[in-house]
DNA sequence: TCTGGGGTCCTAGGACCC
DNA sequence: TCTGGGGTCCTAGGACCC
């Protein structure tokens, strides 16, 4: 058996944690730039705020509502994915934490009350960490998502739903919309609509070869897993990341190139943060600068510059003046730039590199030393506390204006309590 | 006025090899 | 008219996830 646990509405629990009083008020969490809500309270739901609203669109609804609107606060919620994450530890010998809000757990060779447990597990989270977590188990992974499902759906449930039986199996597939599905996307789910395939059951109802000329390898697995054989492996072992990217929008466009290599720069420096902290080389780097996709009347441009470093390199001094080197030969006048990233494409970990025999190894030790010096600097005084002048005071231009405090990572940010 | 960010895997097709 | 057979590697694009 394998156990999902979900985090309901996680960005959205988290910002109540500290702010009780807003239980039972609609909230909402926008992405960067205060763009989109990426996290609705139930109540928010229920006001018909969809995943990804542009907040502009949905302004009138939230001041209608007296919805809690906020900011995104990734310092919070990653700190409180850690604090579920530990709870989790506690209950199975091995967890595999799948995103921020969600994590399987390997219940294989477990002798216990399922139910019983999942319903435990998801008390004991709220209990530890004040946050809601919905618990399903199954004998497949993609089971376990849609038992977590149910749970949030039918609260007796108590937060802990455990399907295991062929027939419990069938009754909750028969009314489970195939789009819902955990590996059934968009354009699938439109596919077999269009077929008359409505239910995740009708899917499991088709014949093998059917499902694999349609859906290939990911759609056979899926089919698989929804008949109760487990075809998606259960990886415990956090690995390297094959890319790295840091993108954001502005909140104003971009129009010379000085803020521009200003912006990039930074993103180059946390990019390489990043390298450095997986222990990864990077062999080659992808800049690029957009104008606004949403203004049909304004000139287009995409930028993209490539850079390679042949023997690969987490080296800061080297990334961050390459991408500025980048954004000068991508750059166009007289184009609005609304957004822009960089992109480690290749890499390669620390440890396989060979070098170059050409390689200066005095040389390198000296950028080694110098990196890590910054990483530390900046880990122990706070990110920006020593930067390259070629990215200014440090600072990404994006607006955020409903920024709730840092309460759990920060000291000035700690609630205080009168006794 | 205002529209997110960061990933993975799979497949088809081209280029190339003997 | 006929036009081999078998293989690898790489890349771009699609689909999916949160």
């Amino acid at each position: 058996m394998f156990a999902l646990a979900d985090c309901n509405n996680f960005f959205a629990s988290c910002e109540r944690v500290f702010r009780p009083e807003l239980n039972g008020r609609p909230v909402i969490v926008l992405s960067n730039n205060d763009g989109c809500a990426v996290a609705r309270s139930n109540e928010a739901k229920a006001l018909g705020i969809k995943m990804g609203d542009p907040y502009f669109k949905i302004r009138n609804i939230v001041e209608k509502n007296n919805v809690a609107v906020f900011s995104s606060n990734f310092a919070l919620y990653g700190d409180m994915s850690r604090r579920v994450q530990a709870v989790l530890r506690e209950a199975a010998p091995s967890v595999e934490v799948y995103s921020i809000d969600e994590a399987f757990l390997d219940l294989r060779g477990m002798d216990v009350d399922f139910d019983r447990f999942a319903k435990d597990l998801s008390a004991r989270c709220r209990k530890l960490t004040a946050i809601p977590v919905s618990v399903g188990i199954a004998p497949t992974k993609t089971l376990a998502k849609i038992a977590s499902k149910l749970c949030k759906q039918y609260p007796k449930l108590q937060g802990g739903c455990y399907m295991h039986r062929q027939e419990d199996v069938e009754k909750v597939l028969r009314t489970f919309p195939v789009g819902d599905v955990w590996g059934i996307g968009r354009r699938s789910a439109k596919k077999l609509t269009d077929s008359g395939i409505r239910t995740a059951w009708e899917y499991t109802q088709l014949p093998e070869i059917a499902v694999r000329k349609q859906f290939a390898l990911p759609g056979l697995r899926t089919w698989q897993e929804l008949r109760g054989i487990p075809c998606i492996e259960f990886e415990d072992i956090v690995e390297a990341k094959q890319s790295i990217c840091v993108s954001r929008s502005f909140a104003s466009e971009i129009t010379e190139l000085a803020p521009l290599s200003e912006q990039i720069a930074n993103f180059a420096a946390s990019a390489a943060v990043k390298l450095r902290h997986q222990k990864s080389l990077c062999l080659e780097m992808a800049v690029f600068a957009v104008t606004n996709r949403f203004k049909e009347n304004a000139p287009q441009t995409h930028g993209n510059s490539l850079v390679t470093f042949p023997d690969g390199t987490s080296d800061h001094r080297a990334i961050v003046s390459a991408a500025v080197g980048a954004t000068r030969e991508l750059y166009r006048n007289g184009f609005g730039y609304k957004k822009a990233g960089v992109v480690f494409l290749k890499l390669m970990a620390e440890r396989d590199s060979v070098g170059s025999i050409f390689a200066d190894e005095a040389a390198l030790e000296k950028e080694r030393r110098l990196s890590s010096t910054l990483d530390t600097l900046n880990a122990t005084f706070g990110q920006g506390a020593v930067l390259f002048g070629v990215q200014g005071d440090g600072h990404v231009q994006s607006a955020r204006e409903h920024q709730s405090p840092h309460y759990t990572t920060l000291w000035e940010d700690i609630p205080k309590v009168k006794v």
